[in-house]
This record gives structure tokens, C-alpha cells and sequence, in this order.
DNA sequence: GATCATGTTCAAAGCGCTTTAAAAGTGATT
DNA sequence: AATCACTTTTAAAGCGCTTTGAACATGATC
């Protein structure tokens, strides 16, 4: 009758939970009731239930999860793989942002959130080992590449999954949020072009990235929309450092024929562009004109009022909400077809942007 | 012998995956050996181990880690409570850095990483929530204040925790890795003092966070041990985000007294103060010195061959490994003592700090 | 009083693994 | 051929839960 094991050598542990056996010996019911009791099943009469959940409250007691698991077949946690640069060691710092706004719908809805961190070349092992171990019900795959074998792997394995962005090569359907990166790019380009801005540099991230293609080919076609060639020397793609964005900026602003405007795929970069303006003697927003994407990071909010810079602005934390959404809708009814949502960014103009210095050439197509 | 299930609701999904009781009958063994071979047990013969080890490797079987947890008794997994501030909605950057160090240990050592973001105000909730379900063998606390009722949550439950910081008003022993903020900040508020700073403004995080409060004891003990009495208009504390970097330096610079050197919280708050003083036309390093603390953020890398920021360093990163490794010591082992691990920042000179632009008071006591 | 429908509770099986205690096999020694 | 020591394998119990199918009340209906 009583649980004493002596000699038990984890016996200083703080006391041990409650379980279901115990609980119900408490309530003089079966494990069935108390069971059925706490998980809203109609079965049992509503004065046993209130009984139940009172006992449930006062002895804290709360179902094991591994057990609860087991019993069910459902982990009830979602697997975020999140890569680590390998050439530079980088996590890319959106993460941050884009797993509070999921988080926020996994506790909703009583998931977990596992999450592995891996060198962007060991991913697809980190996806099979949570198909595998079956720790997880639905996966999160964050940064696709323009061919990403993981859409094909998850697909073929089986496991519900919702991709942060697209995969342009990958023929196959499967479920999406992203932000219309093409349209953002190409509007905030006719935006500059529009200023009088001729000499219009690109700092893209890496171009294995999805979104980092798109953004290039919505910033060439909006080049190619009033009729202007793009320069292969303004077009700069890396990891979005603020180092990167002062470097490159610098570089391309001493050059002869310096652009008068900077195109950025993150803020974090921006901020070095910006800092290579300034160290120029040059004024952003009036020598230089500079836009941004701005994944509205927390602790980088574009400017109080007026926004700091002119931005295509998409918050990153929403996306992540709808990302998580969508895939416990997908794991509660696998079989539905897969959705996809496209974001528009929008672009907020602030004080980074302005009328080009001096213009250079005709407006007209060359 | 098929397992065909007619009508089966899930049978869309791809083929499920190879339980032991499969993969003992496939290789004519008993569960029992088949795990022990797996697991490494010395009595089962070798030539029986390797030959199970193949099969599982050809069947790419993988044992169910819930079923296994339930049979351990561990979860193999850890817990992560990032705190988002409810009142900012802002997520620590510095928490992905982090979490990519602690990851790197947790791979290795079989761990999952299990994270939840929750509003600050419902921590304490989360870490019960962890203990009682089981889900986890452990927890990392991050960004502890000075008085946390977390920790005394924690001990209580005895569940195994490590922390990322300290609670100075703590007073049960615990575990924790923690940077020397209090040298760091008053090593650095000297150097600028020995530069001929009399004037050095404080642009520290919020207050109730320890780090922060150490930081600026730091800071007071290095004016005082070089006789200089502390100006509560230079002391600034809140959320570390660029705009208030800016906005701070913005308003002190334009006052009547405005200080000559910053000490700052954070590199990107001090991205925000070097904004600031480029726009009042003012040089960094030249009128104004800045140093500032720097986490070693991978997209916020501080300079690259000459550091930028003058700062006291230390990696985030590093301490995230640090912790990982002490919680899965302190799992295997939970009866040790508690440890401590005090990193001490490195002061790296950098190109934001110069001798003071005027001398304005004698160097000796007041 | 037998039958039925309905509401409520329960015993037992099962999820996939580990682990205990026992059994079976293998030589060597007597 | 019996005994012993040792190595290798196994059956079965158990981890804490859910869920199936059966049992037990209760009152209404014939």
C-alpha cells in the first residue's frame, strides 16, 4: 500500500508524478473512467467528470506524454529542422521571430515544438530521423532551395509537412506559405527606377535560396518592365550579414559609375549598407536611396513612426502562425489537397528613398 | 502474412515503419536480443549483432522513441522556454545563437530539443508543464532575473535544470554558465575612463534581467574605483532593440552635457547608437567612443579582420554548448553537486573608441 | 416478470520498447 | 554420463496511457 522503495537510487528526486493507476485508486474508479473523464468523452456522467477533474487539478496530475503517445499513435509535437550555414556557421536569424509567431499556435493547440538545429548538409538525415522515430506528426522545412530534395523525401515518406517558402524545381504539390518575393522585388524596383534611379544595385542573399532567385528575377523584370538592362556588377548575393552589406556596399559606391540605389534582401544588411553610405560623406535617402525587405524582426523594427527605411514588409512571426496552422490542419486530415498561401509584401515608403541625385540617362529604352 | 489493410482510413500514407517485433521475426530472434544487440549489450554473441545490425540498417529500422522513452523512463529530450516579452513581443536574438550551440551537443549526444515561447508572464507555467507530462529529461533556463521564481519552481520539482545566466537573489545552489558581466562591464567603463571619458553613458538592457543589473554595478564600481561618481541621467535600461539604441544616443548627444563614450548592452542596440552619432555629424572612435557587449551573433559578426565595436566578448554560442553539455551531466548523474561556470569576456579593441575629444575635469578625486 | 433501450462503469488488450529472470546450448571437467 | 561454468537466447512483465467489448444499473415498455 504504500510506494517506499527503499534503496532506490533516485530516491532524493523531488516526489515522483501521479499517474493514472494512482488517480483512479484515489476515485475509486477504473482507469477506463477516469481516463474517458478528463479527455471530454460523453460516456460519463457529469458528476463523476467533475469529480474527476477536481482530483485532476488538486493531485496536478497530468497524462504522460510518452505514454499518451504511444497509446494513441501520436506524438503531438511538430519538428522544426533549422540549418546551420556550414560555410559560415550561420543561423539565420528570422528564426527567431518565425518560431515564436508558430509557438504561439502550438500551445493553442497543446503541440510540442522539437527542433533540431543542423549543418544545412545533414538535413535530410535530421528529417528521416524524425520520420523514423516517429517523434514528431508534422514537420516545418524551413529555407528551400530552388531543387530541395527534402519536398521529395518528406512526400515519399509520408509525414505531413508545410514548407516556409517554395521550391521552384520541385514539380510535385505540397503545402506552402511564402511571401510574393518576385512581386515585391519587381515593384520595389519600378519604385526606384520611378525616382529616376538608373544604377540600381542588388544585395541578395544566397542564390541556392528560393527566395533569393525569386527576388533577383522580380528585380530583373522590373528592370526589364522600363526598359533597362541589368548590370551583372550591381548584383551581389551572399549570407545577409551586416558585414556583407557594408562591404559590398562600400566597394560598389567607390567604384566609377557607383549605383544610386540599393535593393536589400534583409535589414540586417541594410544597416551595413546604410553604414557604407555614411562613411561615404553620402546621405542616405538623398544622395543614396536604399529599400529593404523587412521581415519586421522584433528587435529590429524599422523605425518608430516613419519607417528608417522604404521596405517590402512581410512580418516573418505571421508566417510562421500560418505555417504552423496549416500543418495542424494537415495532420488532423492528411488527405485534404495541399493549400498554398502567397503573401503580398508591402511596400512602405520611409526616409531611406528619394528622387535620384542627378539623372544619368535618358528614360527611354535604350 | 500481408498486411493489407482493406478500407484502412490512412492507407494513402507510405509504408509505416518496421517496429522490433518485425524486425526480430524477419532475422528468427526473440525482441529481447535484437535490442540487446542494438543497444550494445555484451552477451549477445558478435556474429549475432553484426548480423543484426545490418538487417536494421537494410530495413531502416529505428526504435520508436516514445515507446522507448516509455520503457527508460527518459524522454531523451530537452526542454527550451524562450521567454517572449509580453510586453515587446519581442524574441532575445540572441536566442538563436544560442540554441545552435546547444544543438550541436544535443546531436551528438542523442537529445532532442524540445521549445516552447511563451509570454514571459507564463514561464512558470510552461516549466510545470514540462515536469509533469514528462516530455523531458531536463531544462535550460534562459535569461533569469534577479529574483526568478523559477529556479525555486524547478529544485522543488526536481526536474535536472541548468541556467543560462544567474538570479542573484537566489538563494539555493544551482547550476549555471554564466559571463562575468560584472568585470566586463567595469573593465570596459574604465578603459574608457583611462582614455579620458568623464562622461559615459550606460545603454543597458531591462533592469529586472540580471545580466542587466550586473552590468550596470559593473559599470558603477568602474567610475567609482577611478573616483568618478555616477550620473543617473547617463544610465538608460530597456528593451535591446536598435530603435532604442538610436532614439537613446539621439537624445543624449543633442543634450547640453552629452556624454563622450557609450557602454552598450548589445551590439545591435549599438548599430542604433553609431546611427545616432553619424547622423549629429560626429565620428565613432574620433568624438565619441562606443564600446559595447558582443554575443558573437553569426549574422551580426562584429568587423571582420579589425573589429568595429570595441566590445566585451563573449560567444553565446559557446555558452550554449557549455550548458548543453552540463544539463546532460547533470541528467546522467543527478546526485552531483551543482557547478558554476563563469566565462570571462575578452575586452577587444576595436576602431569605435579613442581618447576623449577634450580633457574636462582632473583625472584625480573630486 | 421478461425484454429492451439507455446510461454508466469496468477489465483487459495493446501501443513498441527495455529488462528481469529463467531456459537452453556448449564445452570442459570429473 | 553427470556436473559445472559459462555464453547465448528467450518468454514475459511492465512503462502509463487509450480503447474495445463486455458488464452492470436503471427505468421504461411490453
Amino acid at each position: 500500500m504504500d510506494d517506499n522503495v527503499p534503496g532506490n537510487q533516485s530516491a532524493l528526486k523531488a516526489a515522483r508524478h501521479m499517474n493514472l493507476k494512482e488517480l483512479s485508486q484515489i476515485l475509486g474508479l477504473s482507469q477506463t473512467t477516469v481516463s474517458r473523464a478528463l479527455n471530454g468523452y460523453p460516456e460519463v456522467a457529469e458528476a463523476t467528470r467533475q469529480r474527476v477533474r477536481k482530483a485532476a487539478k488538486t493531485h496536478n496530475y497530468r497524462p504522460n506524454a510518452r505514454a499518451k503517445g504511444l497509446a494513441t499513435g501520436r506524438a503531438m509535437a511538430v519538428g522544426h529542422v533549422i540549418p546551420v550555414s556550414s560555410s559560415h556557421e550561420m543561423v539565420n536569424p528570422v528564426f527567431a521571430d518565425f518560431i515564436a509567431g508558430a509557438s504561439e499556435i502550438y500551445l493553442r493547440h497543446g503541440y510540442d515544438m522539437v527542433l533540431s538545429a543542423v549543418a544545412d548538409n545533414r538535413e535530410e538525415h535530421a528529417y528521416r530521423e524524425f520520420a523514423a522515430k516517429g517523434s514528431v506528426d508534422g514537420i516545418i522545412v524551413h529555407g528551400p532551395r530552388i531543387a530541395d530534395a527534402r519536398i521529395g523525401l518528406l512526400s515519399e515518406v509520408g509525414l505531413p509537412f508545410v514548407v516556409h517558402g517554395r521550391a521552384s524545381d520541385e514539380t510535385g504539390d505540397y503545402n506552402w506559405v511564402d511571401v510574393n518575393n518576385r512581386r515585391a522585388f519587381q515593384r520595389a524596383t519600378e519604385f526606384l527606377v520611378d525616382l529616376g534611379h538608373r544604377r540600381i544595385a542588388l544585395i541578395n542573399g544566397l542564390e541556392v535560396m528560393d527566395f533569393a532567385a525569386r527576388r533577383r528575377d522580380g528585380y530583373q523584370q522590373g528592370l526589364a518592365a522600363r526598359g533597362l538592362a541589368a548590370d551583372p556588377l550591381l548584383i551581389h548575393s551572399d549570407e545577409m550579414t551586416e558585414a556583407y552589406g557594408h562591404d559590398t556596399a562600400r566597394a560598389l559606391l567607390a567604384g566609377d559609375t557607383a549605383p544610386t540605389a540599393f535593393l536589400c534582401s534583409s535589414i540586417i544588411a541594410a544597416l551595413g549598407i546604410r553604414r557604407a553610405i555614411e562613411e561615404a560623406g553620402l546621405h542616405m535617402g538623398r544622395d543614396v536611396s536604399v529599400i529593404t525587405h523587412d521581415d519586421e524582426l522584433s528587435y529590429l523594427r524599422n523605425g518608430s513612426d516613419v519607417p528608417t527605411f522604404t521596405a517590402t514588409r512581410s512580418s516573418v512571426r505571421q508566417a510562421g502562425r500560418l505555417c504552423a496552422e496549416r500543418l495542424i490542419e494537415t495532420i488532423a486530415d492528411p488527405d485534404q489537397p495541399p493549400h498554398h498561401h502567397l503573401l503580398e509584401a508591402e511596400l512602405t515608403v520611409g526616409l531611406s528613398t528619394g528622387p535620384a541625385p542627378r539623372p544619368s540617362a535618358p528614360p527611354a529604352a535604350a
